[in-house]
DNA sequence: AGAATGCCCCTAACGGTGTTAGATGGCAAG
DNA sequence: CTTGCCATCTAACACCGTTAGGGGCATTCT
């Protein structure tokens, strides 16, 4: 009954999630809907029950397909580049799809995309020396670290930015927001507007994951001193 | 024309806002609507409009509500128990509201409380030495590594959760799950389930939040070599 | 061959959503 | 008394996720 015929009568679930991605790259996680992904793939929207629970199943397909063309970094160097390239990879492939920390954001969503690259960073912990608790540990939170910050830097910078002005005259908006502040008060927020406000993302990341890494590496090669408590998790 | 008759004539932001964090606590993110909130104060939803723009600046509103009655730990020790404290109290926080860390996800709502508590924060840093440049910075990466966090321990666990199996249940499930893969794609999950799955969330978020706190200490004070580059940023 | 079974999509509808437009009442100032 | 602003109202729009039930089509069973 619909004028152009679906193209291919197999109407999968991957199928759904590869159309779903495209309605996001259109519309925006708002502008999602269980109707504008049936009319993606050439039909009504209550058929997508059929294929699909409900949207939040949909959204975790959806989850995983934004994984979907990942490729791990080089497994060559020391451990701590190649779990920076990790990272940093993972922040890329986020920030290139738009809204995806967004749609991602809190869901545990183990699709095969995702277990494939939890897979290879396992591998890549237990190589560099870490046990299996630690690096289980590890792969836990350098995932809650991307995506915490990711979810943060797509967030648009309340109303200032919206309107038209660019990421950077936002944010030093938002510095002399902070030095307007009654100085009694915020004494160190009026004083550092210009540190809070100045750094881009990309310093911001880097900084937090040298921070990450050097923890890490103190829990590798434990410090000189034995009697201090590291709180190590030793297997 | 209201049968009962608003309790206070002043109908003010802030009432609003107290009046979601009721509404949020008893329905959840999902049942929260611009038409119960406004029933919440005896008022109509489109009434709401003369006082906030539209629901995402009520979302902003709400965000800094959920913290209005937290209180930093005391201001004694050292800076590293001051921060961990601090990280985990945080956490408490938003645990203890429904749906906060949902809420407050990827959104940037610098309200009177969430200045308050980033002003008391960067004056313990800047007491335990930390550059202006770094204090700006870690305040941001202890905010994110908080907030990513929890956003992921409040998150139900996709499918086993919801069926009325416990946290600690559906754990196991998941493990289970892990330990099903074919072994010759993934040894690694295979071998890990156990480690993946076991440690609780307050052993995640310790572990993670040593690893942040050793990073930082690094960066305090830096080591005896000093040909190697930690990428520190010296004001 | 004919009947039955399941798959897959359809139409129609329900209750709810955010948001806007315009009318309405009350209260303060000129 | 009138003017005008403030704060709320009613009514409506377009859209949302989801369910119920119908029907065609292929395969399989008798």
């Amino acid at each position: 009954m619909t004028e152009d015929g679906a193209a291919q009568p197999g109407l999968s679930r991957e199928t759904i999630a590869q159309a779903a991605l495209r309605v996001l790259e259109r519309e925006g996680i708002d502008g999602l809907s269980m109707r504008k992904v049936g009319a993606e793939v050439g039909v009504q929207a209550a058929s997508l029950y059929w294929h699909v629970r409900n949207k939040e199943q949909l959204l975790d397909l959806l989850t995983d397909a934004l994984m979907a063309d990942a490729v791990p970094p080089p497994r060559t160097g020391h451990w701590r580049d190649q779990l920076r390239a990790y990272c940093e990879l993972h922040r890329q492939y986020l920030l290139g799809k738009r809204d995806a920390a967004k749609v991602a954001a809190g869901r545990l969503a183990p699709g095969p995309h995702i277990l494939r690259l939890m897979e290879d960073q396992l591998g890549r912990l237990r190589e560099a020396g870490f046990s299996a608790a630690d690096a289980a540990l590890t792969s836990h939170l350098l995932g809650v670290y991307v995506q915490g910050f990711v979810l943060q830097e797509q967030a648009p910078l309340s109303a200032t930015e919206a309107m038209g002005a660019g990421r950077r005259a936002a944010a030093t908006a938002v510095g002399d927001q902070f030095r307007a502040l009654p100085e009694a008060e915020f004494p160190h927020l009026v004083a550092l507007a210009g540190d809070l406000t100045e750094p881009t993302m990309d310093d911001r990341f880097a900084f937090g994951l040298e921070r990450l890494l050097d923890g890490l590496a103190a829990l590798l090669e434990p410090p000189t001193d034995p009697t201090e408590d590291r709180n190590s998790t030793h297997e």
